[in-house]
RNA sequence: CGGGGCGUGGUGUAACGGUAGCACGCAUCCUUUGGGAGGAUGUAGCUCGAGUUCAAAUCUCGGCGCCCCGACCA
């Protein structure tokens, strides 16, 4: 992509209203363009980090959980709220259709997803299935805040997982918390995500929860150094030690963090609600055990800038930046523009600021955008035959030749 | 939903109740080119409604919107 044709602009300054670090960040590189409160759009750079997000945790979803992926519609009828007694939720936005039925904007799917998977599950054959989707939610939120962080719409992917037994039902949980860890480490924050023991809402006593530590996070965790996990302060007084390897409470740490993901054992609240059984060996109608498991996608865009920018700006992670490289010509067109070339030849991904900028500037908006590596070329380095090449996360800076540079990025980047 | 703060060119900010100013951006030109460059000339603005007043960006009331703290958070 050149950056001359780019319809976004970045900018120095953003409201002195805007106080969370994620919101300027992402609207000063043109990432996003606020709508209203807790509403965005995600602009070309941000839409590419949002679907390599999405790709990370639809690609796990798929072939570690043999998950299968679906639609559902974001209108869904009130009805069937009543069916749970969940039409009272105050975050519901609700609407009507032309001839007067009621109507909600989807905040979850499980009201959708039971009625649906209904219609295909007869017997314990059938079982077990986890079926998710991706998609837009809506939630009346009494306050948005914090950028991208807590939104009225925002992007999650939902699964939902349908069983036969309690074992088997066991072991998918246990599954899906190995896939969590592995996607908020291939997202680049598995070092500071923490499995967090939490309370279960209105579906169950427990549930569990991904949360990444940071002093934009709105939970606090106490986290347990021994084992690695942590307990969310809503139930810390009722468990009063880890539970996983009892550590007292006053030994934990507290912290601040951000809850990227959750885990709900469901039970059979959903199967009673909607009548969802099947017939097991013996021909006896059994009710179809579930559990659902939620990544904020959005959500984890804005933590990811939270936990790792800069005072330069945004640093993206190698496997969701925008762009892998971030191409400047300092007045060296010619040259710059046969090396954008390559890089395009072998699919590198590369944003080229072709613009007549000074360098200054360049270097500005280019640690504001925070692709992963940088490429320069300049009088300076075409001298001795090369470019410079920095990782944004880095201070060092290597000189390669510029015959070699395409190579150098695809080795960095296996 | 309770409390606090704020709405001024495209963006960020000033102005005692009395001429709306500055910076950035943008446009044209010249110079400049390794850390948001310099000069010249342009460009564009008071959230909405009601009230007080000779006079309102400024004071009062209300609406709408935004931010923060709290409550809430399938």
């Amino acid at each position: 992509m050149r950056q001359s044709k780019l319809f976004t602009k970045t900018r120095k300054e953003v409201s002195s209203e805007e106080v969370s670090l994620n919101a300027q960040l992402l609207l000063r590189g043109g990432f996003i363009n606020k709508e209203m409160a807790g509403v965005y759009s995600f602009l070309p750079l941000g839409l590419r980090v949002l679907k390599k997000i999405e790709n990370i945790v639809r690609k796990e979803m798929c072939e570690a959980l043999g998950a299968q992926e679906v639609l559902m519609p974001a209108i869904h009828p009130l009805e069937n709220y009543k069916t749970t007694g969940r039409d009272k939720i105050d975050v519901l936005f609700h609407t009507k259709l032309n001839g007067g039925g009621d109507l909600v904007l989807g905040q979850s799917h499980e009201e959708i997803v039971v009625p649906l998977f209904q219609r295909f599950v007869s017997s314990y054959k059938d079982l077990p299935h986890g079926i998710f989707q991706i998609q837009a939610k809506f939630r009346n939120e009494p306050r948005a805040k914090s950028g991208i962080l807590r939104g009225r719409e925002f992007l999650m992917k939902d699964l939902y997982s349908f069983h036969a037994t309690e074992e088997c039902f066991d072991s998918y949980y246990k599954k899906s918390q190995e896939t969590y860890h592995s996607i908020y480490k291939k997202l680049g924050i598995g070092d500071c995500t923490y499995f967090t023991f939490a309370s279960g809402g209105t579906f169950s006593k427990y549930s569990h929860e991904f949360q990444t530590v940071s002093p934009a996070g709105e939970d606090e965790i106490y986290l347990c150094g021994e084992c690695n996990n942590a307990v969310n302060k809503e139930i810390i007084g009722e468990v009063d030690a880890c539970p996983k390897c009892g550590r007292q409470k006053k030994d934990l740490q507290v912290k601040k963090a951000i809850e990227v993901g959750n885990i709900f054992p469901l039970g059979t609240k959903f199967s009673d609600a909607f009548g969802l059984t099947y017939k097991d060996e013996k021909g006896n109608d059994k009710p179809v055990i579930m559990g659902c498991y939620g990544i904020g996608i959005s959500r984890v865009m804005g933590t990811v800038v939270e936990v790792f920018a800069d005072k330069k700006g945004i640093v993206w992670p190698k496997n969701i930046a925008p762009y892998t490289v971030h191409l400047l010509s300092l007045s060296a067109e010619e040259e710059t523009e046969k090396i954008y070339n390559s890089f395009l030849k072998a699919g590198v991904e590369v944003l080229f600021d072709d613009r007549e900028k000074s360098p200054g500037e360049k270097f500005a908006e280019s640690d504001l955008i925070g692709a992963f590596l940088r490429v320069i070329v300049s009088k300076k380095t075409l001298e001795s035959d090369s470019v410079e090449i920095k990782r944004r996360n880095e201070e060092k800076t290597v000189l390669v030749k510029k015959s070699e540079i395409v190579k150098y990025v695809q080795e960095i980047m296996e």
